[in-house]
DNA sequence: GTCTATATAGGGATAGAC
DNA sequence: GTCTATCCCTATATAGAC
C-alpha cells in the first residue's frame, strides 16, 4: 500500500477511495488490466486475417517486448503459482484459456485439424511459461529467445494452406480445393 | 513466522536459536532442502544406469507425486518468478542447471549426441515447469499428465541405443558402431 | 534450548476535516 | 477527491529468565 501510495503520489486514504475494498479489489483490478492489455495486443490479433506465420511470430515478438526477453515475470502465471490463485481461480483461468483458444485459432486458419491445433496451442503456451521461468532462473534471455526461435516451425509442421493466407484471403473462405456437395 | 511456530510447535523465539539470521537464513534453509531432494530422487537417478526410458518415466512419476499432478507449485520456480530471485540467485539457478545436466546426461546415455541432448533435456525442463504453471492455473491434472504421456518419446526420438540399456551395461561404452582411428 | 515478555516497525484500513 | 491523523493488528526480532 505504502509503495502503490508513492507510486501514485496520492496518500494512503485516498487509495480507497477508488478502491474501497481494499488490496483484494486493487489485485483483481491488476490482474483485469493485464487481461485486457492481452486480449487487445495479443489475443484479439491471433484471431486477424494476416498469415498465421506471421500472427505468431508477431505474437512472440510481443511477449518479448512485454516480457523483457523473460525477465519480467508474468503476473497471472504468479497468481496461479502462489495463494492467490484460490481468490482469483476464475479470472486466471480465462487467462490462458484466451491464450489457447486464440492460438488454436490461428492454427485452424493454417489448416491444421481441431483438435491437433487445440493441442499444440495448449503446448505452446505451456513452453512459453516454462521459457518464462527458466528466463528468470538463469537472469539470461536466451532461455526466451531458443524457444521463440523454435515455435513457428513447430506449430506450423505440417499446415498445408499456409500460402493461401499469404494474400490476405478472406477468413473462413472455404479452401480452394473444398467439394460442395449439391443436395438436388 | 507465527505459522512457522505453530506448525513446528516451537516459540517464536526459540525459532532464532537455530537461525540468527532470521527469515531470510530459514528460506534459504528450505531451498536447500528441496534441492538435496530433488538432488537424491532426481537428478542422481537420472546418471543412473537404469535403461534411459526408464529413467525418464520415473522422474515423471517422481514429479508427478512430488507435486501431487501439477497442484501442488515448484519452490525453486516460485522463487525465480519472485522478488526472492535476487537474493537466492544462485541457488535457483543451481538447481535447474543440475536438472538439465541430469537429464542430459540420460539423453546422451541413450544415444544422442551431446549437443542435442543437451537442448532436448533443457526444453524438457521447461515444458515440465510451464505444465506446472498451467495445471495450476486450470486446477486440472490433465495438463501435467499430458506432458508425462509424451515427453518420453519426445525426449528419446531419434536414440538408437535404447537396446543397449535394457542389458543395463556399463556406463559410456563404445557404442557397437564406433570407429577408432589408429594412428600409427 | 525453550520460554515469557517486550521492542519496533509496518501493514491494512478508517474517521473526519477540507 | 485528497488530506492528516489515527486505529488495530501482525510481523520480525530481541532480552533475559529458567
Amino acid at each position: 500500500m505504502s509503495r502503490i501510495a508513492a507510486a501514485t503520489g496520492l496518500g494512503k486514504a485516498s487509495l480507497y477511495h477508488y478502491f474501497p475494498a481494499g488490496k483484494r479489489q486493487m489485485a483483481a483490478a491488476v490482474l483485469d488490466s493485464v487481461t485486457a492489455w492481452f486480449e487487445a495486443n495479443l489475443f484479439k490479433p491471433l484471431e486477424s486475417v494476416h498469415p498465421p506465420r506471421q500472427r505468431i511470430t508477431s505474437m512472440l515478438a510481443t511477449l518479448d517486448r512485454y516480457y523483457d526477453n523473460g525477465q519480467v515475470a508474468c503476473l497471472p502465471a504468479l497468481f496461479a503459482m502462489s495463494n492467490e490463485r484460490e481468490m482469483f481461480r476464475e479470472a486466471i483461468r480465462q487467462f490462458f484459456l484466451r491464450w489457447v483458444a486464440g492460438l488454436s485459432q490461428t492454427l485452424t486458419d493454417s489448416g491444421l485439424a481441431r483438435d491437433i491445433a487445440q493441442r499444440r496451442a495448449h503446448d505452446a503456451v505451456e513452453r512459453i511459461q516454462g521459457a518464462l521461468v527458466l528466463s528468470r532462473a538463469f537472469a539470461n534471455g536466451r532461455t526466451f529467445e531458443a524457444m521463440a526461435a523454435e515455435l513457428p516451425d513447430q506449430l506450423l509442421a505440417g499446415a498445408d494452406r499456409s500460402t493461401m493466407w499469404t494474400t490476405r484471403a478472406p477468413r473462413f473462405a472455404p479452401p480452394p480445393t473444398a467439394i460442395r456437395s449439391h443436395a438436388g
